[in-house]
DNA sequence: AGCACGCCGACT
DNA sequence: GTCGGCGTGCTC
């Protein structure tokens, strides 16, 4: 008579789960529960995914479990199942399915934090030295707002962004502590706008939904007021006792969505993010789990929060690639978001105003309603486009006379203009004149960023970086030239030919700060007088700046000629984004769209039809090319000291693929990066018709992989549905 | 992934 | 004579 063990899931990145005896003495854990366990030479912390099973292993590996964690389980059994589907439509490490789950101060042998929220109070002392006003700057401004009495993290977030350096100094320094506190209860409700005709028509639609399974693609363009109708769908599932999950892309543009909430909703809304500290992600997980959090507000990693009371799952930008986990358990979560509002029987809204081209064909397919939004209530307008033709032109740092005549003339009416380049640095190359060499990473061979103002060249790809040479190192010749421009050699460009107007420059350079992003934004907000901002991707996204009413675009011309075919969808989608920072409010917006290729029919058809024309043109590119999501994709990645390492391993990843003519495969062939870090790189591309046929023989040949002698060698990872072909 | 064991080079 | 390089194997 065999032992019924437990099955538990292990933090290693091992295609299996894991057989332990049951606690000596103790009751059998009911799956969902965490368990302390001997691993290998010490403990580790996992999660039981069955009880009473036969063992898949010889009694004689067979150990007891150390510890029980939970009396109760901690993920439930929705999570369970959802977190087990994933791992397998992932091909993951189930282990690392359920790691990636719990927050990481859960991972722990550690007795659960309290569900209070963490608050910051006063200290004797500390009122002493704001009486004495010995301290200044953002220190001081938290002594002052915590005079009145204890506030939540918040409560602070609202009124004083930044405030978390100054409370560790304070804390440190004895003048406030930190406390728990019961969850903060009601506070200040404020009404919202009167909604719209389409608005009202898509929450009634979603309303209608509340209680059972239900997609939606909420197509909405910039300004069209896809928040209002996520509040007033939270609401009428709040007015259930119901929870909401409101997942945006990334944590930059959480604070003002967190803003909108509670001013709104009048309740806490829970915020999760990798940004925040361990413990009060835990605790904010444990709320939810709970119940008593009702509103949570999160990035990808909150797709795993638990939902005893689900009301309705909310995916913000639904296009945005940020949702897709590109390490460790590649999943996506927007697609979980779909598969969690199935289990939870919950309605799913799906928002974006360039929306992706996979939602669009299960829109299409029936399998997601589409909602429209049109109208821009808050605008006068859609924002009027024009092509600059760059091709003979005289340009100055890359930028058109046509271009700096419509910058100057924005900020002479006192309004601010937006140049974007998806390009940071001074310049992309560094070329001598005399004898053709250029500067290249030795790591990566491509050309090193020329960073003017720190005086360096740096490799986008990898973090070699070097001073800049004085001469030439090939031939000795002086006066190495800059090709190309980037965000510091616009700004540069721009400051120079207006001397007199604010140019300010919002990259990843100029934002390393904590909280400088947010710091810039709140000031362009504030004083909204005349500026011209330089920025990257980072300003493509849902940041509203009132007094914006011009977008240059710069540089696209990359994004037209690259051999993904996931790049045109991107780009219309990047466009359609920036473009729609102009003119937000009683303004007119105004794009130009500056490029060597004024002809190319993506940019013709966008500027002509909009979005929706082109991604329908660009579906129909895919169903006719039998490309996703006409087709399914299964990417092996491998990097390795050489690339016969890396051949041999794809080679025999291929050699192992069970017979069948339902997949094809191309390669093994070089990734388009092929060389990345001083790392050889390559890559496997396994296709069919459809994802069954895909899955059904991946799945075993996934978990042999890792056997390959020749897997020894090199670095791998299996990626299902890639977004790119890196 | 981590962590042991195990057999070959340049140091006190 | 040792410290330590990372190749190989294992984790219920």
């Amino acid at each position: 008579m065999m032992p019924a063990v437990l099955r538990v899931a292990l933090p290693v990145p091992l295609p299996t789960l894991f057989d332990y005896l049951p606690p000596l003495g103790g009751e059998s854990p009911a799956p969902g529960c965490r368990v302390l366990v001997p691993f290998g030479r010490g403990t580790a912390v996992g999660v039981v995914v069955a009880s009473q099973v036969a063992p898949s292993v010889g009694a004689a590996k067979l150990k007891p479990v150390h510890k029980l964690l939970d009396q109760a389980p901690l993920l439930d059994a929705e999570l369970m199942r959802t977190l087990a589907w994933a791992a397998d439509y992932w091909l993951a490490a189930p282990g690392e399915a359920y790691a990636n789950a719990l927050p990481l101060a859960l991972r722990e042998d550690r007795p659960l934090p309290p569900l209070g929220e963490p608050c910051w109070a006063l200290t004797p002392a500390g009122q002493s030295a704001l009486d004495a006003g010995s301290r200044r700057g953002g220190s001081r401004a938290l002594l002052v707002e915590l005079v009145a009495g204890a506030l939540g993290a918040g409560e602070l977030d609202a009124c004083l962004p930044g405030w978390r350096a100054a409370a560790r100094r304070l804390v440190a320094a004895g003048l406030i502590t930190r406390a728990e506190r019961a969850a903060t209860q009601a506070l200040p409700r404020h009404p919202g706008p009167i909604l719209g005709a389409e608005q009202t028509a898509a929450v009634a639609a979603v309303g209608a939904s509340l209680g059972r399974f239900q997609p939606f693609l909420l197509d909405g363009v910039t300004g069209s007021g896809k928040t209002e109708v996520y509040l007033a769908l939270i609401e009428q599932a709040l007015a259930q006792g119901r929870q909401s999950l409101l997942l945006v892309p990334e944590i930059g543009l959480a604070p003002q969505t967190l803003h909108r909430l509670r001013n709104r909703l009048g309740i806490p809304v829970e915020v999760l993010h990798s940004n925040l500290p361990d413990g009060e992600r835990a605790q904010a997980w444990l709320r939810a789990r709970a119940g008593t959090a009702k509103v949570i507000l999160g990035t990808r990693s909150a797709i795993f929060t638990p939902l005893p009371h689900a009301g309705l799952i909310l995916v913000d930008e639904e296009h945005d690639a940020a949702y897709k986990q590109q390490d460790g358990f590649r999943y996506h979560a927007r697609d979980l978001a779909v598969v969690r509002a199935r289990a939870l029987g919950v309605p799913v809204v799906l928002g974006s105003g360039t929306p992706s081209l996979e939602s669009l064909a299960n829109a299409q397919a029936g399998r997601y309603q589409l909602l429209r939004l049109r109208a821009r209530p808050a605008a006068v307008g859609p924002p009027r486009v024009e092509i600059v033709d760059m091709r003979a032109q005289r340009l100055e740092h890359g930028l058109s006379p046509a271009l700096l005549a419509a910058v100057g003339a924005t900020v002479a009416r006192g309004e601010q203009a937006l140049v974007f380049k998806n390009r940071r640095g001074y310049a992309p190359v560094l070329l001598c004149h005399a004898c053709g060499w250029h500067a290249d990473c030795p790591h990566c061979e491509r050309p090193l960023t020329l960073h003017a103002t720190r005086r360096l060249l740096m490799c986008h790809h990898c973090d070699y970086r070097t001073r800049v040479p004085p001469a030439c190192p090939a031939c000795g010749a002086a006066g190495l030239k800059p090709l190309g421009q980037g965000t510091e050699r616009l700004e540069e460009a721009l400051a120079t030919h207006f001397p007199t107007v604010q140019v300010l420059r919002i990259d990843r350079e100029t934002t390393r700060r904590r909280d400088a992003f947010e710091h810039l934004l709140g000031k362009l907000q504030r004083e909204d007088g005349p500026a011209i901002l330089v920025g990257t991707q980072m300003l493509a996204k849902g940041h509203d700046l009132p007094n914006l009413t011009l977008v240059a675009i710069v540089g696209v011309d990359e994004g037209l000629l690259s051999v993904d075919f996931h790049a045109s969808e991107r780009l219309a989608q990047q466009l359609v984004q920036v473009a729609g920072r102009a003119g937000r409010a009683a303004k007119p917006g105004h794009v130009l769209l500056q490029t060597h290729h004024p002809q190319h029919p993506l940019l013709r058809q966008l500027l002509a039809e909009g979005y929706a024309a082109a991604a329908h043109a660009l579906l129909d590119e895919r169903r006719r090319g039998a490309l996703p999501p006409y087709a399914s994709q299964v990417l092996l990645r491998a990097e390795g000291r050489t690339w016969a390492e890396v051949d041999a391993f794809l080679a025999a990843a291929r050699a192992t693929l069970p017979a069948g003519k339902t997949i094809t495969v191309a390669g093994p062939m070089p990734a388009p990066m092929p060389l990345r870090g001083g790392r050889q790189r390559g890559q496997l591309l396994l296709e069919a018709a459809t994802r069954p046929a895909l899955h059904g023989p991946l799945r075993p040949w996934a978990s042999a992989l890792g056997k390959l002698p020749a897997a020894r060698k090199v670095r791998w990872s299996l990626d299902v549905d890639p977004i790119d072909l890196y």
